[in-house]
DNA sequence: AGCTAGTGAATGAACGTTCAATCAATTTTA
DNA sequence: TAAAATTGATTGAACGTTCATTCACTAGCT
């Protein structure tokens, strides 16, 4: 856990953690501000309205995200092992800050998001491609546009992290099997 | 376009529609109401919450993918080839009821969804177990259990159709490699 | 003193839900 | 058969609550 650094971040956690477990319309402001230590009236100083809020709340964990994915990433690897552990990354973040997974997902799927957010300047978007690039140009990956390949990427890690958030208690059995997803996956996208 | 049957049709199919567009929160159920030519009160004949309505919305949503899906299935084909059906008639489903796709992504993502809700009974899940598990059984696909398989592709038919709907312009440039996708998946999870 | 940041009670709109009244259809009675 | 009674679905105005947002006021800092 990183210090607080300002009251915006504050006010962050404790949306992020609220909408996780109610939703969105599920958690007033008000609570978002008391759990921040906060009277209802401050937020109004830090964000215009609720939908401010929130959508600086997606930026915000983007940006999480990126700093912690491409700070890992090592590019003088040889690509395989960079995807094996871009995977391994990608997925503990999720699954040790269940409430950046409940929130993205929440949000991609609510009508917050536009097509016009998702074409907006996206640097974790812009990291992905890059990455799915260079895996295409030193002829590891299948010869494919970068988004289709994150497509195929993205998509299994978030339906296995839900799978395991969803049905933790079954996973006894299958959990060993679990770390054949990523290998699947890098067979399907894998040149040759 | 079936006929519509009763009245709660109606309002499952008026409830879709309207959240797909605004979302859970954003569709009073008088609107429910009103787009289904009905008095807000007759919601109330029918379903005993709001909440009650969008769970059994859930219930009908799924059993209408069971439907589409499994009567399309032939398992008198070879594996590979039902698996490429499935995977065009899941796909083509969900894009020409985008409806149908959005409220399912809203729903699961949203704290309607609980681990109990998942682990109830559940004929989609139960049709993709056994799907999946013939291809083990004749050993078309790597011997994983048919929970992970599914994982992988069900992950990646919601990455693809997510995509193509919130980049419907950009598509142009990479629509011919789309194809490509059920063949990268199936490189994946088939045996050897 | 002046200024900024923070407070939290107050406001008003929106929403889920209720319910007395209405209506259409069906059954009973004469 | 015709009138009367019963039934149950439907209506929509009204209720109570919740919530985002405002704002007059306060606290703390320089």
């Amino acid at each position: 856990m990183e210090p607080i650094q300002d009251k915006k971040t504050l006010l962050f956690e404790s949306a992020l953690e609220l909408i996780r477990v109610h939703g969105f319309h599920g958690t007033p402001v008000s609570r978002v501000a008391r759990e921040a230590g906060v009277a209802a009236g401050t937020v109004y100083t830090y964000f215009n309205s609720k939908d401010e809020m929130i959508l600086e709340l997606y930026k915000y964990v983007k940006l999480k995200v990126l700093a912690e994915v491409s700070t890992k990433d090592n590019p003088e690897l040889p690509f395989q092992q960079r995807f094996f552990a871009f995977w391994d990354h990608l997925t503990s973040l999720y699954l040790s800050k269940p409430a950046f997974q409940s929130f993205m997902e929440q949000f991609v799927s609510s009508p917050y998001n536009t097509p016009e957010l998702q074409q907006s300047t996206d640097l974790w978007g812009a990291w992905l491609g890059k990455f799915f690039e260079q895996g295409v140009a030193v002829g590891a990956l299948k010869p494919l546009s970068p988004q289709i390949l994150a497509i195929m990427v993205i998509g299994s890690v978030i339906s296995l992290v839900r799978y395991l958030t969803y049905f933790k208690s079954k996973t006894q059995s299958v959990k060993g099997e679990l770390t054949q997803i990523p290998q699947m996956v890098w067979d399907g996208i894998k040149n040759h």
